[in-house]
DNA sequence: ATAAACCGTGTGGTGCACCACAGAGTCAAT
DNA sequence: ATTGACTCTGTGGTGCACCACACGGTTTAT
């Protein structure tokens, strides 16, 4: 069982984003100790956690992360990843555009020259 | 002479939108009435209107589009541009290593099939 | 026993570029 | 003169995912 502190090194997510993640039951701790509201997890938590960090980096919203955990088959999970590798995928391509467009100002400028 | 409203459809700009850039002073009104207060703007605004319109599409912060009219060779937009699409493209290999990751994230989880 | 290190809650703030709204004054057309 | 459309200012809110801080209680090590 490892308090918050602990916790947080173990996993990379700050103690504030813990609490944030306890609060909003995306990530709730396996015990409260009653007499002083300590949060306490375990190795199970933390395999939740590592996930939650993957996640994060891929962009997931916090909805998102909250439709995976609560779903413990994790059927969605490759669903929303290939809808979210879509949405990256499309906003590549609008970037992509800017470049284009981007260019075709520099363009247009160099030749009044 | 155009009322803030007209001005408005005129350039894709909303009136709140004219309003912040006014206060900000980035696109400011050629002449306010001083019995009302109303702003209006002319032929002039509109062409420095519609630059903004365009470098707001490139992702130009306000700090960036101020600095782009302050500057009245327009000497700076040339590498400002340059420097965003420098950006953009870092961007676009960040997103797509992120595609890679989902990939493997995925290919991963199909093994254990 | 004491002090350092830890934990809790509640509240406000962050950044960006506006948007929404209330309340009041003003203009344009009839 | 009236009415509807327009304009002004000031203030608060938006979204997202936390972060920072004050204040107080708790635990741990010496």
């Amino acid at each position: 069982m490892y308090k918050v502190g602990e916790f947080s090194k173990m996993t990379g997510l700050s103690k504030e984003a813990l609490r944030y993640y306890s609060d909003i039951k995306l990530l709730e701790p396996v015990y409260i100790n009653p007499d002083n509201n300590y949060r306490y997890y375990d190795n199970g938590s933390y395999i939740v956690a590592m996930l939650l960090v993957q996640l994060r980096r891929f962009d997931f919203t916090i909805q998102e992360m909250k439709s995976v955990i609560e779903d413990e088959s994790f059927a969605n999970l490759e669903n929303i990843l290939r809808e979210k590798k879509r949405k990256i995928e499309e906003e590549i391509q609008e970037l992509s555009s800017k470049v284009d467009d981007i260019d075709e100002f520099l363009r247009i400028g160099n030749e009044g020259d």
